[in-house]
DNA sequence: ATAGTAGTTAATGTCAGACATTTTGCAAGG
DNA sequence: CCTTGCAAAATGTCTGACATTAACTACTAT
C-alpha cells in the first residue's frame, strides 16, 4: 500500500507525517479505507512507535484520517480535510500530482475571494504593505522569461500573500497559506508562454497600482482579471465575466 | 500564572489542551511570554508528562505557542494564531470573555466574506441545502423570544453554516467553523431586544428566500443586511452601507 | 579587557516497554 | 434469534531513561 514511499534522510517526525499525508493527498488511498496500523508503520519505516504516533496525530489534526481506540485509523472524505491548515499547505506544495479536485476547489475559492481581499487591501494598505507588493512585483518582473520558474513562482506567491496581508484582517491573512500550493500547481501544469507571462505581469501591476492609489473597486476588478488569466493558464474554463448581472425582482 | 484553572472531571488530553488554550485566548498570558515548562504543568494538573506533551502539541499546532528544544515554550503573537482551525473554534466557543480583538476581526471577516458566500450559495444550492436552511430558520423562529437563548444561537449557527455549505466549495465550507464562536459571542454581549430579534429573523428569511429563488445579487445584499443587524447588536459601529461607491478613475 | 571556547545546566525530543481502555468479532447459552 | 460474555486487536496512557538542543558560565588566549 505504501511500498514505494521513502522516508527522507532527515527522517524527523514531521518528515514522516509529510510522507504519509502525501500518500493520501495524491489520491492513492480511497476515502473510508483503513490506514495502516501503528505497528505496521513502525516496521515499514523502521521508526519508533512514538514518531509514528506523532505523525498520525498530525494527520488526524488536519482531518486527513480519523482515529478511534480499538478500531484503527481510517482515511476521511475530502470534505473533512482542513485545507486551511498551514501543515496542509506544506504537504500540498511540491506534490507532483495533487488531487485535481483540490486544484479546482482552491482556484474557485480564490476567484470568489481575492477580489474582495484586494478591495480591502486598497482600503487598508500601509507603507510596508506597498513595499512588499513592489518587492514581489519587481521579483516577478526580473525573473520573467529567464527560465527561473521556481523563483518566479515564489515571487508570485509573495505578491498575492502581500495582498492578503494588506487586508489587515487576521482571518484573511491566514488564507495566504493556500497560495503556495495553488501557484505551484500552476507552474507544474502550464508552460507559461512568453506572451502569457507578459500579460500576467501587466495584470498584477494593475492590482498593485489600484491598491497604491486606494481605489477599491479598481483593485477588485484587477484581482479578478489576474485570476481569469490564471484560469486560462491552468486550463480551466474561464468564467464569462458576468459583471452586469441583472438585479432580480 | 495558571493558579485558578481547573481541569474538568473528564481530564482527557483534549480537555487539558482546552484549559491551557483558553488561558491564552482570554488574554491572560501576554504574547512573547514564557509558557510554563512541561514539568510544572505535570505537577500543577497532576497528569503525566505524556498528556501534557499531547496538549502542548495541540497548542503548537494551532499556533498558540511556539516550542523549541532546550529553550521552552513561548506564547505567540495573535497574528500567528490559526483562527480557522476547528480546535480553535471549540476553544473559543464558551469562552466567557474572548479577546475583543478576535471578536472584531472575525466579525470584519464575516462582513466582507458572507455576502460573497451567499451569492455562491444562490448559484449552487440544492434540495438538501435548502432543507437545512429551512430547518435552521424554523428553529430560529420557534425559539425567538422564548428565553431559549442557547437553542436559538445553535439554530443561528446552523443557518449560517448551511449557507457556507450551500456554496459547495471545499474551502468556504471549512470556514463555517468560525461561526460558532462569533455567534456565541453575540449572545454573551447583547441582550437581544424583542424588536431586534424580530428584525434579525426577517433578514435571515430574506437570505433564505434569495437562495431558494437563485437570486445571487439579492442573496448578497440580504447577507450584508443580516451582518449589519449583527453589528448593531454587538455594539460595533455599523458601516454606512456604502453600496453606491463611485468607480475611481 | 575582550573575544572565543569548552563545559554545565535545563529544557524539549525520542526511545522502549508495560499496562489501560475501547472496539470488534466470536461463541456459547438462554 | 437474541443476548451475554469472553478474547483478540487496536489505540491511548503511564513510566523511566536517554538524546538533543539552547542558553549560561567560567576560563583562556590574544
Amino acid at each position: 500500500m505504501l511500498d514505494d514511499l521513502v522516508l527522507p534522510a532527515d527522517g524527523g517526525a514531521p518528515a514522516l507525517a509529510a510522507v504519509l499525508a502525501r500518500a493520501i493527498l495524491s489520491g492513492q488511498l480511497p476515502a473510508g479505507s483503513d490506514f495502516p496500523r501503528e505497528k505496521d508503520l513502525c516496521d515499514r519505516f523502521a521508526v519508533s512507535r512514538n514518531r509514528v504516533r506523532n505523525a498520525l496525530a498530525s494527520l488526524a489534526a488536519t482531518g486527513l484520517v480519523e482515529r478511534t481506540a480499538g478500531r484503527g485509523s481510517r482515511v476521511r472524505e475530502i470534505t473533512g480535510w482542513h485545507l486551511l491548515d498551514p501543515l496542509m499547505s506544506d504537504w500540498l506544495t511540491g506534490l507532483a500530482r495533487p488531487d485535481p479536485r483540490l486544484v479546482r476547489e482552491i482556484y474557485a475559492f480564490r476567484l470568489s475571494a481575492e477580489p474582495q481581499v484586494a478591495e480591502l487591501a486598497a482600503l487598508a494598505a500601509d507603507g510596508r504593505d506597498l513595499a512588499r507588493l513592489e518587492a514581489a512585483f519587481a521579483g516577478m518582473r526580473d525573473t520573467a522569461g529567464t527560465g527561473m520558474h521556481q523563483q518566479h513562482a515564489e515571487h508570485d506567491v509573495a505578491f498575492h500573500d502581500a495582498v492578503y496581508q494588506a487586508s489587515h484582517n487576521l482571518v484573511w491573512r491566514q488564507m495566504g497559506h493556500l497560495l503556495r500550493p495553488s501557484i505551484i500547481a500552476l507552474i507544474q501544469h502550464s508552460q507559461h508562454q512568453a506572451a502569457s507571462l507578459e500579460d500576467s505581469l501587466e495584470r498584477h501591476r494593475r492590482v498593485m497600482e489600484a491598491i497604491r492609489l486606494r481605489q477599491p473597486q479598481a483593485a477588485r476588478r484587477a484581482a479578478r482579471a489576474v485570476l481569469e488569466r490564471t484560469a486560462t493558464d491552468l486550463g480551466l474554463i474561464p468564467t464569462p465575466t458576468s459583471h452586469t448581472e441583472g438585479h432580480p425582482a
